[in-house]
This record gives structure tokens, C-alpha cells and sequence, in this order.
DNA sequence: TGGTGTGAAGTGGTTCACAGCA
DNA sequence: TGCTGTGAACCACTTCACACCA
């Protein structure tokens, strides 16, 4: 099993080439960046503008690009609209992904309200929980359904990615159904590390360990 | 300035052992196991059984400890309780933190209520947002207040550390405020990079990209 | 025997520094 | 001259492998 836990990791695939895995993190950033250079109306960029921009040395982004070839020109920089393209093809982004969230809490009726996951691709197709009744008063945007019809439901949505927010102790229960039922990468808010096997991919959000080891780089 | 872009990062702070950044974030991960074990009775573990739990080889776990000094005992394994203890020592979760929550949209909403912060050290002692009284109607359980009361607060109750959540627009106007008023961590949920002096730590967490790069790693 | 502690080797990623092209 | 592309050096962390101890 592999977990991305927060910072991590990947051994590559086969067909693509071999890109780090911090580099594709990076990827998001750059790729960022530039759809607000591209709103400013810029056309090219050097490195050391767009990595001033996302927060990183010049040569790393350079680095990074270096992944796929020539695309800048020497003495002028990158140009923005390639530069776009190309990391939303290596990104996959051509299509609309479809994803589900399960565990409709406070932070997961949070996160079906946050815009940002479809202003980057992604389509969260429906909601489970335990007891969607309770529910029901609530806005919510996409259809809330019963834990019961999750497995058929992915199935028949073809889903590969899920967003888990419930409660710790189900975390692992509810992650082996997502598993057993197809869900390839999982999107983990739980506060508890589950164990997936070896071809399923797990990226941990632990808001509470966030706080813990920030609150250990600051000066005391 | 220094980023802890979910990946991380820093240059050790002279009066502290030299402890890996990464160890730090997997010493939060121990913590929580630890605590599991000890609500089960547990008075020792094994490297190999500590490590299985908390997703890591049992030699990091091994090395991590180790930073220590000698901490558990060769043909037994660790004693739970001390491992708590010094784990807490060093996270410096003696006391509880206070923490201040900027922007109450959604998400931040959501994280008000997220009972994990205390659980792990920290108190949200207020929070903050342009239009308050738009939000006054829900049942919120920390004293919600607006914007201009920020930076008063922050040096009347000493916040060293903020959460924000405003919208991608604001991040940097804000976050400037809180460098200004004294804050010294910042835990970034809005999708934008914000630039902060040298001494200040940004966290980032931002979930549109985390499903982004997750996307990237499942198999095609 | 079982399991820690740790030097040494390995790995992955970052940064440097400079050659080379527009 | 300016800025990319990239080998080589560097660095942080991980993993191995084994000495050593209860």
C-alpha cells in the first residue's frame, strides 16, 4: 500500500515518463500561477518570475519543466499558453473526474460546498452517510445517499476517487468497502491511518497534525 | 520565508536537538497511535508493531525515536507511557496553544467545529471575519468578530498561531496582518501562495490540489 | 532469542554553476 | 546580453545490516 502522506510518494508508472513525485505537487502550483499570469494578458514568463511567484528557486523550476522537454526559449522564458497545456495534459486534467465524498460531517458538508474542487476538474458525483435522513434539511448541491448504495453506485459511476471525512473509527471499514468496490485513490480527512493495498493510493489530510507540527517550527 | 508547503520543511532552531523535519510530522503520527495502544492496556510496543500502525518501516521508527536518546529497551520494545511523554515534550503540547480562525466561509466554518483541534493541544479562541453579522445566526462556539478586532486581539491574548481561510483573493492582505500583529505560524486553507518574512511558517493545505496530484498517481 | 541502537550505504530531490542558444 | 537546459555536487532522509543487550 502506499500512502502519500502529506508530502510523499510514488514509484512510477510505466508508461509515463518518470517524473518526482514532488514535482507533479508542484505541477499544481505552476500551474496556478500561470492561469493568472494568462488573465494579466502575459504570454511569456522566466523562470525566475514564475518561481517567484510559486515559491520556489528558479533552477528547480526549471528543473521540473525540464520533465517534458524544450519548452522555453533561451534569453525570453516560457511561453505561458504551452507551458498551461502541457502540464494539464501531464496532470490528466482534460476530463472531468469523477469523485465521491463519504462521511457527511461538518468538514464534509464543508467540502461539498467548496467550489475549488470544480474549478480544478474534479466532479464530487454524490455523498454517503450512515444516516442521510438527519440530513436531508440541509442545501446541499449534490445527492445524499445511504452508505448502502455506495458500492453500486461506484460501480456503476465507474468513481476512482473518493474524499473520506468520517469519524476515525470507521475510517478503515469504510476504506476497504471504497477498496473492495473499486476506488483506486482516497482522499483521506479521517484522523487515522488505513491500510489499503498495494495499488490504491492514499493522501492523508490530518488538520490536527498540521497544527501540531507547525506549532513546533515556530520560535518559541 | 519559509513555506511548509504539505511537504516541509525547515532549518533547525538553535536551543533544539536536530531533529528531521519529517520526523517531527511522523511524531504526531506516533502520538495518536500510542494513545490507542494505551487505551488498550498497552504497556510496551515493538518497533515493528509501532511501525505497522503508524505506515512506516520499523527502522524509521527506530531512527526517529532515536533522536531521544535510549528509550526503549532491546528484546522488549518501548514503554508506551514514556514514549507519550517525551513525544509530548517535544511537540511542546504541554500547554494549550491558542489559535486564532480567519475568514468563516465553508470551510472555516467547518473547522470551528472540528473538535480535533482541542483534542490535540489548541484552542481556537476566536474568530474572524469581514462580515460578521451576516454569520451571527449560527451556532458557532467561539466569539465571532470583525476583521478590524484582529489585530488588537492578537496581541492581547499573544496568538502566535492562524488559521486562514479567507478567499484566495484576501490570503496575502491578510496574512499581513497577522505577520504584522505578531503571528508567527500560519496554517494557509485559502489556494493562493502568500509571501512571509523569514521567521514566519506557512503550512499549506490546499485541497483541490491534493486531489489533483492524487488523480495523477492512481493508475490510468 | 527478540528487539533496540546505529554506522554506513543508498535514494530521491535540490541547488549550483555554467555551457549554449535566441 | 539574458535566460534556458543540464551535468555534477550537494543535502536530507531512508533503509540496511549488524553489533549489542535484556
Amino acid at each position: 500500500m502506499t500512502i502519500l502522506s502529506n508530502e510523499a510518494y510514488f514509484a512510477n508508472v510505466d508508461n509515463k515518463v518518470d517524473i518526482p513525485k514532488k514535482t507533479i505537487y508542484r505541477l499544481s502550483i505552476y500551474s496556478r500561477c500561470l492561469k493568472r499570469l494568462q488573465q494579466n494578458g502575459m504570454e511569456t514568463v522566466s523562470s525566475h518570475a514564475l518561481a517567484q511567484a510559486a515559491n520556489v528557486k528558479p533552477a528547480q523550476l526549471r528543473k521540473d519543466l525540464g520533465c517534458f522537454g524544450q519548452l522555453g526559449t533561451r534569453g525570453l522564458g516560457y511561453p505561458v499558453e504551452l507551458l498551461l497545456e502541457t502540464i494539464g495534459d501531464v496532470l490528466g486534467r482534460s476530463t472531468l473526474q469523477p469523485v465521491i465524498l463519504v462521511g457527511v460531517g461538518n468538514l464534509g458538508r464543508a467540502l461539498l460546498h467548496y467550489d475549488g474542487f470544480k474549478k480544478e476538474g474534479f466532479e464530487v458525483l454524490a455523498a454517503f452517510d450512515t444516516n442521510p435522513e438527519a440530513l436531508k434539511g440541509n442545501d446541499l448541491i449534490v445527492p445524499l445517499m445511504h452508505d448502502d448504495e455506495m458500492i453500486p453506485f461506484i460501480s456503476k459511476h465507474s468513481v476512482r476517487m473518493a474524499i473520506l471525512c468520517v469519524p476515525a473509527k470507521y475510517g478503515q471499514e469504510v476504506a476497504n468497502e471504497l477498496v473492495a468496490a473499486g476506488v483506486q485513490g482516497i482522499l483521506n480527512f479521517s484522523p487515522t491511518i488505513i491500510q489499503v493495498p498495494e495499488h490504491v493510493v492514499v493522501t492523508r489530510v490530518d488538520l490536527a497534525m498540521e497544527l501540531e507540527s507547525l506549532s513546533y517550527f515556530i520560535d518559541q
